[in-house]
DNA sequence: CATAATCTGGATCCCGTTGTCCTATATACT
DNA sequence: AGTATATAGGACAACGGGATCCAGATTATG
């Protein structure tokens, strides 16, 4: 139901809050996150453009998230890459004045907005803090651990 | 969010679900419920192999609806023309054997469990119930109201 | 039986999403 | 300064959804 490019959105930020802060290249978190590479700068990109993501250039570049991992929703990055709209008015109705919708188009905002919901109350540190078994990011919460900052 | 085939879809057979129980052809369903005609024959005719309708052809031919409107539910007629799947394994757990999904996909889950469950509970034969303010249906409701069989 | 009406199914087109690749540009390190 | 490493961004290919059109099959009616 959400597009693909929403999946590897949500995927690599949820790499960038994993990480220890310093820049991550798009091809560590291409192979931690199993998204295609060339793809994913493209939508690496588009979050630099939204604010929601930072990026250097050159050796030991790469990208860090503009913002703390509990202040950034699902939401936020969704919008950023494939924005989802709530239902203004019913697309049949051409007056379009008489702001209600008709049953139909309520019950598909309706559905929208409890989308809209979850995600806009979800945050990357809620998803980093709950139980976690999925093994990449296992991995990558272990090196988490071991990463020791250079004197 | 949702397929512009869906909304015609849901469109075309809340037409059908406010009609007489006469055949109604693509042309009249395409003007009532502005949907462009020829894609919506199209869109019917996976209607009819899905057995939410049933076509007759020829002369006085169309649609009808192959079942009660109070049993035809949202989710079945988004089903029939662009199905939305639960996430049954985390995509990024390649073991795949641990069932629980990661904490992402756990929300992505969710948001999709929400919409098939509103969609799910919801029939034709209430959104025809409800106070309607759409204009197109508002005049095939008083088409049907002068409607009078033939003797 | 002839004709008009109507769905069926195939071919085809347009366009946005997904995905790759290559060049330009910026940065760190020696 | 020179080189290796990264992102930025444009061009382009592949694919599927949305949409159109047409010939063929089927049915009611006179």
């Amino acid at each position: 139901m959400f597009s693909q490019t929403t999946e590897y959105a949500m995927r690599a930020l949820l790499a960038l809050a994993a990480g220890d802060g310093s820049p991550m290249t798009t091809r560590r978190i291409a192979e931690t996150m199993q998204v295609p590479r060339s793809y994913l700068s493209k939508v690496l990109q588009a979050m630099v453009r939204e604010g929601l993501v930072r990026s250097t250039r050159g050796l030991r570049g790469g990208f860090v998230l503009a913002r703390d991992p509990r202040e950034i929703h699902l939401l936020e990055i969704m919008n950023a890459v494939s924005p989802i709209r709530r239902i203004e008015h019913c697309p049949l109705d051409l007056t379009g004045h008489g702001s209600d919708l008709c049953p139909l188009h309520r019950r598909l905002d309706q559905a929208i907005a409890q989308v809209q919901e979850a995600f806009g109350a979800t945050t990357l540190a809620e998803l980093l803090a709950e139980d976690n078994p999925c093994p990449v990011l296992r991995g990558q919460l272990e090196q988490l651990v071991d990463f020791k900052p250079p004197s």
